[in-house]
Order: structure tokens, then sequence, then C-alpha cells
DNA sequence: CGCAGGATCCGCT
DNA sequence: GCGGATCCTGCGA
């Protein structure tokens, strides 16, 4: 099989557009237990500084947002509870937009998967949500800023998405308006997704 | 330095 | 569905 990085000028696309673009592609990451990956089959797109969701609202510079007023491909993870996170940083240079990656299908390196996840999980389990696609991967914090077209960890071309679903993003209520907004994207009917069964604002044929 | 607040997950009801 | 775990970040004192 065939994994092989994107080019950096993939990622220089309107934000709402490249969070649609990467479903169907693949995220990978190396580490010395070998090399995992799955098809990208949700995302959520944060615009700073007009939405109040997103980290970067009101263009809050601080250490940990630092990366996204940089170029566009490299990786924004952070910590949320017990758990890492990673976005792809998108925009322009000082433009603080990102792609958060909700959910993956397993591909490749599942039984690494199953090990960092714990017994007794479907596949479904091992990475329908932010939290748990990260540590399938043994995608960390360290990862913060590393570029998503190099090697260890990296965006590589995928399948072709027949249909994608919008609708409002999750978990994010105390947002005022911004909880409303229809940038979250999925693909259509795929149960690997974090929650397959939201409101959906629009479906569009590809 | 202390504290409030999460882009979550898991187990229990 | 709901609540607790658990810990990093940002901000104010």
């Amino acid at each position: 099989m065939i994994l092989q990085p994107v080019s950096a000028s993939f990622f220089e696309l309107p934000t709402q557009e490249l969070a649609q673009a990467l479903l169907g592609m693949v995220l990978v990451k190396t580490t010395r237990d070998g090399t995992a990956s799955g098809w990208i089959v949700e995302t959520e797109s944060y615009i700073g500084p007009e939405d109040r969701a997103a980290h970067s609202y009101g263009n809050r510079r601080t250490p940990r947002t630092e990366v996204m007023f940089g170029p566009a491909g490299h990786a924004y993870t952070y910590e949320m509870h017990t758990h890492c996170l990673l976005n792809v940083v998108s925009g322009r240079v000082n433009q603080p937009e990102v792609v958060l990656i909700r959910a993956i299908e397993p591909y490749t390196g599942i039984h690494l998967m199953r090990e960092r996840r714990g017994p007794g999980k479907t596949d479904r389990e091992l990475t329908n949500g932010p939290g748990k696609l990260t540590k399938a991967l043994g995608i960390t914090k360290a990862d913060y800023g590393h570029p998503l077209f190099e090697e260890p960890l990296y965006i590589a071309s995928g399948k072709h998405i027949d249909s994608i679903a919008i609708g409002p993003r999750i978990g994010i209520d105390n947002s005022g308006d911004a909880k409303h907004y229809p940038w979250r994207y999925w693909e259509h009917q795929n149960p690997f997704v974090s929650k397959p069964v939201t409101n959906v604002t629009e479906i569009r044929y590809m």
C-alpha cells in the first residue's frame, strides 16, 4: 500500500473547503512501534478571530495558539482534560484558522491502535472521537507544530467521498451564536463518525 | 499562585 | 442522558 505525504500546497485552500477536502484523505503516524493510519471521516472548522468557539477568538495570541498564526499545513495539538486533540492549521499567515480532525476510519496498523486504546473495543470505538483517534495513532502534544506533509505524521491521498453531510459543531454549547454555525463535515452515512445521528443542515453530493 | 473553564471520555442509570 | 475524572491553559491578584 502506498501512503505518500501530500504537498504543502494542498493546505492552501479556504478553510471551509479544506475541511471538506480532508474527508477521505489518510492520516498517518509512525512511531518506533510501527505505522498506523486511518481515513478522515469527520472534521470541523474553527475560524478565528470571529468564531467564539475558536481558541483564536478575538485574535487571542498565546503560546498555545501561536502555531495557528503561522502557515497552513502544520499540526495544532492541544490538551483537553486528559486527551490530546489534533487540528490542521489552515488559512494564510496571521489568519488563525484550523480544521479539527474529529474521527477517522481505521485503515492500517489496527493492532497498534488496539494496543493503545485497550482491550474490548470494536474497530469503530478505536477512533470515533477526537481524543480517541490521537491515542490510537500515538499523536501527542509533542507533535505540536509538525508539518503535516512530512514524516512521521502526515496526510496522504485516500479515497473519493460520494456525499458530505454538514451540520453544527459538537461540544461548544457555551459559544453563543457560534454553536449554530454549520461547520462540521462528515462522510455521509459513514459509521465511524463520532455522532452518526445528529442534525444535518445539508447533504452535498460530490 | 490560585482558580475557573473546557473543541472529551467513560461508566452507570 | 448524566455526572465525575482529571489536568492544562489563561488570566487576574
